[in-house]
DNA sequence: ACCTGAACACCGTTCAAGT
DNA sequence: ACCTGAACACCGTTCAAGT
């Protein structure tokens, strides 16, 4: 018989699935603090250890709400493309939009996103069997995903001489960098949400102008 | 009669200071999560109700840091600009190093320091008189003292023409968003350590050559 | 195969009381 | 003016046991 991860149900329904939503609801309204999982597990009507079935600890279920994340915003990247039409800096502005609107409404998660502890060396438990510096690997993938369709968006306009020349990983990164920068800064209280877009602008513009 | 508030040894010594010398390290050596009152109260040899003397709560304990991490860098920067010389690019160049490198030394802290929370709308907590949305004055203060350094510096380069002309106030927020983000890439292991220098020219140069 | 209940070792926060 | 000790209401994690 094969086994189907989506829709069997047992006790609860889809705990799993039932778990992350509520976490992400509570993450996006209350912030990383409120999120806990006997919290979790009172509300989806469970015992408090049945989480544990699911998500190994604390740092799993938050490792899971990151990679969904990517996931979703690579969705909406893609998307935001694909309307943007043919003119190049309308996608490069699209993408931008795109990435600092996720940032300003779920702050949280992508704060989590772009933590992703690579579980740092002196961890002072000494319990047997420390299992560290494990690169959760749902999460890269869904996260390498998103990096490689800006990385497509790069390549093209370096085609098409909108972009500088030269190692397209460093202008991938440095324009994520750059869009990431814009985001914490907004989320932060530094830039306000009307002065957003013009940084966009700005940000697009030494891109592309840069070329000339 | 004036209060002075450092150097007056009671019970402890200096038990503010003390608090947040290892605060400091127990933020760098082992991250936010291993951060805690008690743990540092029992460090420091007092009760563990004792710190509330100095920090109304664990959150005034990270503003704290947060403003003193503000001040820290502030005084780096200043110091790897006078030490840069008269070349401009070095000059940015320096800036950015500084800054970077603040990043990965003190990877936590800098966190910290921008997240800054606005004590965000739709506290669920029913206290009484409950304090919201204030910013905490010593942070800002401390913040805006680096910012207006760095705003110099931009105010500087459009002078002599070395950056585009424009408002000075959204070529420093996006100067500051790029550095920001080169950080956090850094810190999230998405940039390695040997790539870092690169993309620091690489920003440095996007802003400069943009002029010509 | 999935979940419960009790237990353990922690937290932050509060508050009367001590010196 | 600064600190203690007990108390309260929470955590995450573990583990035997249930269905």
């Amino acid at each position: 018989m094969v086994q189907t991860m989506a829709d069997r149900p047992y006790h609860h329904g889809n705990l799993r699935a039932a778990l992350l939503g509520e976490a992400e609801r509570t993450l996006r309204e209350q912030g990383i603090d409120a999120l806990s999982l006997r919290d979790l597990a009172r509300q989806a009507g469970v015992s408090h250890a049945a989480p544990r079935r699911h998500f190994a600890d604390r740092q799993a279920l938050l490792d899971a709400l990151a990679a969904s994340g990517f996931v979703r915003l690579g969705d909406e990247v893609r998307a935001a493309i694909d309307a943007a039409g043919e003119d190049y800096q309308a996608r490069l502005r699209a993408v931008a939009t795109t990435y600092v609107r996720f940032a300003t409404r779920d702050a949280a998660l992508l704060e989590l996103m772009f933590a992703a502890k690579n579980a740092g060396p002196g961890a002072k438990n000494a319990g047997p069997g420390a299992v560290n510096g494990e690169p959760p690997a749902a999460l890269r993938e869904a996260s390498e995903r998103l990096f490689g369709t800006v990385g497509e968006l790069i390549r093209q306009g370096q085609r098409t001489d909108e972009l500088p020349a030269g190692d397209p990983e460093r202008l991938l990164l440095l324009l994520v960098a750059t869009l990431q920068g814009i985001a914490a800064l907004t989320t932060s209280g530094r830039v306000r949400a009307d002065q957003t877009d013009a940084l966009i602008a700005d940000a697009v513009a030494l891109f592309t102008r840069s070329q000339r």
